[in-house]
DNA sequence: CACGCATCTTTACACTGTCAAGATAGCCGC
DNA sequence: GCGGCTATCTTGACAGTGTAAAGATGCGTG
C-alpha cells in the first residue's frame, strides 16, 4: 500500500487516469500511453489487465455509466410517486448528460457503443440505464392500476427512452443551441405521453 | 478527363475515396493516407484541399447528409398528406440508419458531430434535416389549422426530432435487438403525439 | 512568353497501438 | 525456508498515423 502500484491496484489505477485525461483534456487525446505514464508504469504494462485499448475504454465507459446510473437511481429513489419516478428518471437522464456532453459522446460514440452494455454484452435490454426504466415504468403502470399489453408496454418503454436519449443526443450534438430551458417546456405530462 | 486527377478534381476524389473506404471497412479504418493512397496521390497531397483530417472528415459527413437529406425529401414529397409527410419523414429517419447503422455512428460520434451541420456551423437550426422537419411540421399544423404558440411549436419539433432521433440511436447502438418490428408497434398517431 | 499560384511530392518528425522477449517478484507446494 | 510458477511489468522494436516544411510541377493569367 505505502508504496503501493508497481504491484498494486494497477488496472484501477489506469481506470481513474482515463478518467482524468478525460475530464481534462477530452476522449480525443486519450492515450494508452499517456494512461501508462500518468500511473508511471511502462507505455506496455497495461497489456498486463487489458487485452486492448478497446478494453480499457469499455472499462472506462462502465465506470462513467456507474456514475450515470448513480444518478438515475437517486432520481427514482427520491420520487414520492412512481409516476414522478418515471418523469424525474427522464429529466435526470437528459440533464446529465448536458451537464456532461463530453460523456455523451464517449459513451455513445464510435465502435464501441455496444461493448460497454456491461454484463450480457449482446442483451441490451440488460443495460442497466434500460433496466432500471423498465421497473420503474412497469412499477407506474402497477401502482395506477394501467392496463397495457406486452406489445404496447415495450412501445411505452421505447418511446420513453427514445425521447430522453434523443433530446440528450440532440443537446449534445447541437452544442449550446437546445440547450434552451427544456425543463420548464416539455411538462410532466409532455413526457409520459 | 483522360488522365484527369493529377491536375483534375482531387477533392471530390478524396471524398469519394473516403466513402468508399467507410462503406467497405468502417469508418474506424479511414485515414487521410488510405485516401490519398486509393486516388493514387501522394499522402500530403489532401493538405492542397483540407486542412486537417477533421476537414476531410466533415466534407464526407456532409456528402452522407445529402443522401440522407434525398430520402428524407422523397419520403416527405411523395406523401399524400401533409400529416403522412411528418409521419414518412419519421420513418425515413429511422429507416435510413437502420439499414446503415455505421452511417449513423460516422456521422453522429466523435467531435465532429456538430461540424458536419453544414452552412452555419454553430447554428444547429440550419441543419438541413431540421429544416425540414421544421417546415413539414408547420405545413402540417397550417393546413390542418391547427392552433399552437410559438413555445408549444418548438417543443413538438423537438419532441418529433428527439423520438425519430432517439429511436434512430438506440437501433444503432445496440445493434439487433431493438430492431425489431418497431413500424407496426409504433403507429402514425403514436408518433404523431 | 513568363510569372505566380495552386497543386502535388518528398522528407522528416512525433506519436500512436501492439507485440515479443526478458526482468522481477510474490505465492504456491514441498 | 526453498525452488519454481505465474502474474506483472520493462525494454526494445515495428508499422501506421497526422502533420509540417521545403521543393518540384504545371496551368492559367498577365
Amino acid at each position: 500500500m505505502s508504496d503501493s502500484y508497481h504491484h498494486g491496484n494497477l488496472r484501477q489505477a489506469l481506470i481513474d487516469a482515463g478518467m482524468k485525461i478525460i475530464n481534462e483534456s477530452g476522449e480525443e487525446t486519450l492515450s494508452l500511453r499517456k494512461v501508462a505514464a500518468l500511473c508511471e508504469v511502462s507505455h506496455a504494462a497495461p497489456y498486463a489487465h487489458f487485452k486492448d485499448k478497446e478494453e480499457l475504454i469499455e472499462a472506462i465507459q462502465s465506470h462513467v455509466t456507474d456514475q450515470f446510473m448513480k444518478e438515475l437511481e437517486k432520481a427514482v429513489n427520491e420520487a414520492p410517486t412512481s409516476e414522478k419516478a418515471l418523469v424525474d428518471m427522464g429529466r435526470s437522464y437528459v440533464a446529465f448528460f448536458m451537464r456532461r456532453p463530453d460523456y455523451f459522446k464517449f459513451l455513445f460514440s464510435g465502435q464501441n457503443i455496444v461493448a460497454h452494455i456491461q454484463p450480457g454484452k449482446d442483451h441490451p435490454e440488460d443495460y442497466p440505464p434500460f433496466v432500471l426504466l423498465k421497473n420503474t415504468y412497469l412499477d407506474y403502470i402497477n401502482e395506477n392500476g394501467i392496463k397495457r399489453t406486452k406489445d404496447e408496454q415495450e412501445v411505452d418503454i421505447l418511446k420513453l427512452w427514445a425521447s430522453a436519449h434523443g433530446l440528450a443526443s440532440i443537446a449534445c450534438m447541437s452544442g449550446v443551441e437546445v440547450s434552451f430551458d427544456w425543463e420548464k417546456k416539455i411538462s410532466t405530462e409532455e413526457l409520459l405521453r
